[in-house]
DNA sequence: TATTGTTATACTCTATAACTATA
DNA sequence: TATAGTTATAGAGTATAACAATA
């Protein structure tokens, strides 16, 4: 293993090891709600990207379809999603936040990333830069 | 919602999703893999830290002991991993890499993170610099 | 009694393959 | 035929609760 590679698989394990962990702990607060990590990141993003398709929603979060219709499936059992029918296309379907769906985004801000978002209110002007940009050299990397 | 609670929190969501997706992609880099990420992640423990208890393991992994219990057991199948009785407390164990071990981490290394390490390779030692800086804050976060 | 570890059980997250309906 | 979506199935990853063995 070269100088440059050993140093890059620093880079790697640290990474990885760090992902794993912060994965594991963002999940952990989900324990006393009702609403999954990942369908509160697609109920997050029809709320700010407005109604789209299932595949559109998929393609934004970065999962297979079938792993999307999962997740509608229990938005929608929970009254926070509608599907409506496409206007010209009849395979595709809408989905869209209800009101409750909206209301419930609000509340799970406030209440469910609490946990993260006090932690980076911890954190320095400087520490909080850095969080920033590695978002989007790590949102590169994962080919988002 | 105040000014800087809007901003922590638009922090909170770009690292919950980046995290997310990383996590998602380093996963599926097991796909051709008869290891997985957890195994491999706490063979590169032993391999690095030298034997220790399962406990112990747990713990630098962070992770509760009945995961690690299953970890060892699939380490253990695949010969990479052997479990020693503890010379002084016979309720604990002592789990140590096998020289198969030692091999298919250097295996491992350079087949099955060389996805990660050749994306890790196109930064710029600038983000190179931001990531590592990164990996700190993250760890700190999620309390390792 | 307290600690270490395992077993039993269950849930989240995700994927691929096969299928249906529509274009 | 091609595309959008769903259903079926399976496996990784993890946790909590209950238990056994030892200190």
């Amino acid at each position: 293993m070269s100088e440059t590679a050993r140093r890059e698989h620093t880079l790697a394990s640290r990474l990885r090891l760090s992902t794993v962990r912060l994965n594991r702990r963002l999940r952990a607060q989900s324990a006393d709600s009702t609403i999954t990590l990942s369908q509160l990141s697609a109920l997050f993003a029809l709320v700010q990207g407005g109604a789209m398709t299932p595949g559109e929603l998929a393609a934004k979060e970065g999962v297979q379809p079938p792993s999307m219709t999962r997740v509608i499936a229990a938005l929608e059992d929970a009254g926070l999603v509608v599907r409506r029918a496409h206007p010209s296309d009849g395979r595709q379907a809408i989905v869209e936040a209800t009101e409750a769906g909206y209301a419930r985004a609000d509340e799970e801000v406030t209440a469910r990333e609490r946990w993260l978002d006090s932690r980076l209110a911890e954190l320095t002007p400087d520490e909080h830069e850095v969080l920033m940009r590695a978002t989007g050299i790590i949102n590169r990397i994962a080919g988002s």
